[in-house]
DNA sequence: AGTGATGTTCACAGATCAGTGTAGTGATCG
DNA sequence: CGATCACTACACTGATCTGTGAACATCACT
């Protein structure tokens, strides 16, 4: 039961959880294709072999990069959702305070991992892909029933109206350094938000 | 005066402006850094020598590809937000007229470029930085600079509100594949300006 | 005829890229 | 004991990367 290799990680053994740690900053820091793998096997103190014997390609990390980002920053909106009582409206603004939380504290100015990603890597069958399109696709959609759950009027054209203030408030925030932008997307948004539940 | 080399191409030769063009399609179809420079001259039919010998490296290549999108869109919207009456608060929205144009008929689905470019490129010092950076905050300006002339409340806070649900609509667009998020967005911008305007 | 700009051809440098082959170490588990 | 697993060490392949050097052709203009 106490496996050391498993359990706890993810089941990833802890040379190849070093390499996904090193591999993710650097990927999100400095971008995707400008990162080899043997930049990524010397900073994390791991042979190339290792981490072809973990992962099979580069491709393959990439994919589990973004996998694990993905897992990790759903969790998180679902605590912010989850911190607002069931049956308010508001509801539907917690994606927009989880959004204020993570551009809070230091000025990154790297913006969307899923969104850096997407642009490196247009090749339909890289298995990122799935992954990038997967997260935006998940909150659209995430929108569109906390949408439902409110009452709100024409869910469907909201939630791509949410989906739009949320992304391009990402861009605002990292490309034009607005670092109010995800306080004024989630203030436009209760504006649209008010307006479709009280039946405007 | 009928010179052959420079007038009405913006100064460039006849190789270079090739090159460009080629250069421009790859780019933003495949990506920055996915894009050789032999792969530009071979496409193009000109020599990476005369590539070299014209632009210097091929850094100032992808500054001169998107200095040259930045001209072309910009004056794109101008032509939009021109086509509206002065004086009628509708020219804030026209902006989001002309993204509804550029993303109309083909699904190019590979979204903003100075968004992607500035996903690949984070070295602070790249000339292209400069040229993604002040295409987003030019629109922020733009709408602020519409915005005050509508005599809309609280203009800079709503220029980065429109500016986010303008960026987020090309997001929702090419990532998640919403073909009418142009439209959306322009119908929330409208909501949010009218409000400004009225005086809620 | 002379000059300068434009462009070609082709070889080459030096680095970096993703990925593999082989051999060996230490620990754990049945 | 023997097998398996996780990992190291290290050399190596073949491709691709940006960028350069040198010699030569073509054309326009003066």
């Amino acid at each position: 039961m106490a496996d050391a290799t498993a359990a706890g990680d993810g089941g990833l053994t802890p040379a190849a959880r070093r390499i996904l740690d090193v591999a993710s900053e650097l990927f999100y820091q400095r971008g995707i294709r400008a990162v080899g793998v043997d930049t990524i096997a010397a900073e994390s103190g791991i042979t190339k072999r290792t981490l072809y014997d973990r992962f099979g390609s580069k491709e393959a990390l990439v994919a589990a990069y973004l996998g694990a980002r993905d897992e990790r920053w759903r969790a998180f909106v679902e605590s912010r959702i989850a911190a607002v009582p069931a049956g308010s409206p508001a509801r539907v603004l917690a994606p927009f305070d989880a959004l204020a939380e993570w551009t809070a504290p230091p000025p990154s100015a790297r913006g969307c991992a899923f969104l850096n990603a997407f642009g490196e890597l247009p090749e339909p069958d890289h298995p990122a892909r799935a992954v990038v399109i997967g997260e935006k696709t998940w909150l659209r959609d995430r929108f569109r029933a906390l949408l439902a759950e409110a009452g709100a009027a024409r869910p469907d054209g909201l939630a791509v109206q949410l989906l739009s203030l949320h992304e391009g408030a990402v861009v605002a925030y990292s490309m034009a350094g607005e670092r109010g932008a995800a306080a004024e997307a989630r203030a436009a948004a209760r504006v649209l938000l008010d307006r479709a539940v009280a039946g405007g």
